[in-house]
DNA sequence: TTATAAAACTAAACGCGTTTAGTAAAAATG
DNA sequence: CATTTTTACTAAACGCGTTTAGTTTTATAA
C-alpha cells in the first residue's frame, strides 16, 4: 500500500507528469493546459488521493514550508507554551515545525542547527545559548533566515523578539526596595551567556544603584544548569545561614524560583517572614503557592506571534533582503504576597457563590 | 557560501561520487576500495567539513533517521516534560524528532500524520485524541511503525506505553473515601474520547462502587478543551451552589486541577474546608500550593525511554515485524493536604538550617 | 600462454516533483 | 497555400546521495 505518486496519475491518465505538476502547483493555465485536461487530473488526483512528497518537492525547490524551532528547554513552561504559539501561528501560515531542545549547551545547539540545515528548512527561530556567536555568523553567512528569541547578540544586528529584560528586572528589584528590602541576593543560572539572564542582572544592579543601596558580590549565586538542586541548596545555604546575609531572593528564572521553594520547604523556611522571593517569568500555579509568587511576566503568545509573522516575511521575501527588526514587548509585572502585605488565606472572606 | 555535496567532494579528489558514498558509508573495504583512497577521501571531507543532505539520502533509501511525536498539547506540562524525554532517549539513538501538537482536534491529527508520512518519517510516537480510529488503521496498513502513548485503541492491538489509568483513578478516588468523603464529582474532558480520560472515570466509578457509595449523574461534569475557564466555572458552579451536591472534587488532568484552583481562588472556595481537589497528574508547583494538592504522578521519563525503545525496535526490524508490545508503569499517590489532615503552614515548625 | 579471478573503481539508474527547453498539431494570418 | 502564431502538451535534466550492474587493470591459476 504505498502511496501515490504524480507519476502513478501521470501514468493512469495516459499524460506526462510535467502536466500533472504544473496542474496540481496551479500552473495549469498559465501553461496553456485545457480545462478538461486539468478537471481530469484534479479528479484523479482527489480519487487516488495524492499528496505530493514535500521531501523530494523540496530537494528541487530547496524549499519546506518548515521552520525549525531550538529553545533552551522544551520542558520549561516558558519554552512549551512559547513552542505552542509558535506551531499555531505557523501552522496558520501554512509552515510546519520542526521543535529541538538544545539544553542549553553550546555543542547540541550546533548539532541541530546543521541538522535542520541538513533537512533544507526554510528558516529558524532560536533562543540561543548564547556562549558562541559563530553560529549566529554561519546562519548569516549561509543566508538562512532566522529570528532570536528570548535571547539576542548585543554586537550583532539580527532579528530579535523578546523584552526588555533589563528594564523589567529594575522594575522587580525596585518593588522590592519599595516594600523596604535592602539586602537582595540574585540567583541565577551558570555560565550565564544568555543575554536575558545578564540583563536580568543589570537591571537588578541598576535598581540598587539608583537606590544607594551597598552592593555585595555575597549577593550573586549562581547555579549550573544540570544539576539545579544542589545548586541551589548550596546557594541558600550561604545566603541564610546565620547571620542572615539577605532577606529577600531575585530567582532570575522560573526554574531557579521552584527549586528555591523545594528547598525552603525542605528547611521550613518561610516566604516572605524568613525571606522574599521574586520570580523572573511567571507559572500559572505562583498563584496559589503559599504564598502566592511575585513574578514578572512575559508576553509569552505575543512574542510567538511577533517570531513566526517576521521570520515568514524574511523566508518569502529572501532576495530582497528585508531590513532587520528588534521587538521588544511589554512585561507585566504580577504583584502578590511573596514579598509582603502578608495575608494569611485564613483571613480571606466566606464562600461567596454566584 | 553553499554546503558541500558528495560531488564537490569526487571532483575535487578525481573519482566516482559512488565511491566517495561507499567509502563515507563505511561500505569501502566491503567494496574494495584502497586503504589509500579511502583515507584520501575522508581528509577531504573532514576539509571541506562534509555533511550528507539527509534529505536526498532519504529520497533514495526510505529512510530519514527522524521520528515524529504527536502529542495532544505541548503546553501542558505533562506532554512538556514527556516531549524532553522523547527527545532525549532519541538523540541518544541518533534519531532527530519533529514534535507537534494536535491540540486535541482530530483533523489536526489527522494533518499532522500526513504531514509526517509525507516526510519519510521512520516512525511515529502519538498520543491520540482517540475519536477516530482510522488514522491509526491508516498507519498500519502503510507498514509506518509506531507506538501510543498515554492513549490507546482498547480494540486495536497496538505499541503501547502508558500507566494504568483506571487503577490509579481508583486508588486516588478510594483514597478521598477512606477520608470520609462521599459526594465525590469527577471533572473531565469532553467529549472524552481519550481512553486514559475515559479509564480513570470508570476508575472512580468503581472505587465508589466496591465501597457502596451511590453515584449520582450530577457527580459527572465535563468541560470542554477549548474553552476550560467558563467550562469549570460552570460545572464548580453547579457542584458547588448551595445546598453543596459534592465535597470532594477528582480533576482528570492537571489542566482541569489549575482552572479549578482559579476558579475556587476568585470565588474565595476554600480547600480543603469547603471542598477537597484531587488531580490526576502531578506538577512541580502542587507541593507548594495552599493547601499542597494531592494527586496522581505518572513516571514520564519511563514512559518516554519506552515509547523510543520500543518504536526504534519495530523501526530497525521492519521486516521481521517483532510482536506488538504494551507497557504498562506503575504511578505514584502524592498524598498532600487538598483532601484533609489539613495543617496550616503558620503550624510548621521554625527555621532549621544545615 | 590463455582463461579466471580478484581488486579497484565507475557509469548510470533511481527516487520524485519541478522546471526548462522543446515538439506537434491546430488556428490565425498574409 | 505557405507561414507564423497559438495551443496543448512532453522529454529530459535537475537536485543529491545510494545502489546496481558493470568496466578496467592487475594478479593468479591451469
Amino acid at each position: 500500500m504505498k502511496k501515490t505518486s504524480l507519476n502513478d496519475i501521470a501514468k493512469s491518465l495516459g499524460v506526462s507528469k510535467t502536466l500533472v505538476s504544473m496542474v496540481l502547483n496551479g500552473h495549469g493555465t498559465k501553461n496553456g493546459i485545457s480545462k478538461q485536461t486539468q478537471e481530469r487530473v484534479h479528479a484523479k488526483a482527489r480519487e487516488l488521493n495524492y499528496k505530493p512528497n514535500q521531501i523530494a518537492r523540496g530537494l528541487r525547490t530547496g524549499k519546506s514550508n518548515t521552520i525549525g524551532l531550538i529553545v533552551a528547554d522544551i520542558s520549561n513552561p516558558f519554552y512549551a507554551k512559547l513552542a505552542r504559539h509558535i506551531e499555531h501561528y505557523s501552522s496558520e501560515a501554512n509552515y510546519n515545525v520542526i521543535f529541538c531542545s538544545s539544553e542549553e549547551e553550546p555543542h547540541k545547539e550546533a548539532e541541530l542547527l546543521d541538522m535542520l540545515a541538513d533537512r533544507q528548512i526554510d528558516g529558524i527561530i532560536l533562543s540561543a545559548t548564547g556562549q558562541d556567536s559563530n553560529q549566529i555568523l554561519k546562519l548569516k553567512r549561509d543566508g538562512i533566515p532566522f529570528v532570536l528569541i528570548d535571547r539576542y547578540y548585543p554586537r550583532l544586528n539580527n532579528n530579535f523578539v523578546g523584552v526588555d529584560n533589563f528594564q523589567s528586572a529594575y522594575n522587580l528589584t525596585d518593588h522590592l526596595i519599595r516594600l523596604g528590602y535592602s539586602r537582595i541576593a540574585h540567583l541565577t543560572v551558570s555560565p550565564s551567556h544568555a543575554s536575558s539572564l545578564r540583563d536580568r542582572y543589570k537591571g537588578y544592579r541598576a535598581a540598587l544603584k539608583d537606590a544607594n543601596i551597598r552592593y555585595s558580590s555575597q549577593y550573586y549565586q549562581e547555579v549550573s544548569f544540570e544539576e539545579p538542586e544542589a545548586g541551589v541548596t548550596r546557594a541558600i545555604r550561604e545566603l541564610l545561614e546565620p547571620p542572615h546575609i539577605v532577606n529577600a531572593i531575585f530567582a532570575a528564572n522560573n526554574r531557579l524560583a521552584v527549586t528555591a521553594l523545594e528547598v525552603f520547604n525542605k528547611w521550613n523556611i518561610k516566604i516572605p517572614q524568613d525571606v522574599a522571593l521574586v520570580s523572573f517569568d511567571d507559572m500559572d500555579l505562583f498563584k496559589f503557592c503559599f504564598p502566592p509568587i511575585t513574578a514578572v511576566a512575559q508576553p509569552i503568545q505575543e512574542i510567538g506571534r511577533h517570531a513566526v509573522e517576521l521570520l515568514i516575511r524574511h523566508i518569502e521575501n529572501k532576495e530582497k533582503n528585508p531590513p532587520t527588526q528588534q521587538i521588544i514587548l511589554p512585561t507585566k509585572l504580577e504583584i502578590r504576597r511573596s514579598c509582603g502585605n502578608f495575608l494569611t488565606p485564613l483571613e480571606t472572606l466566606p464562600i461567596k457563590t454566584k
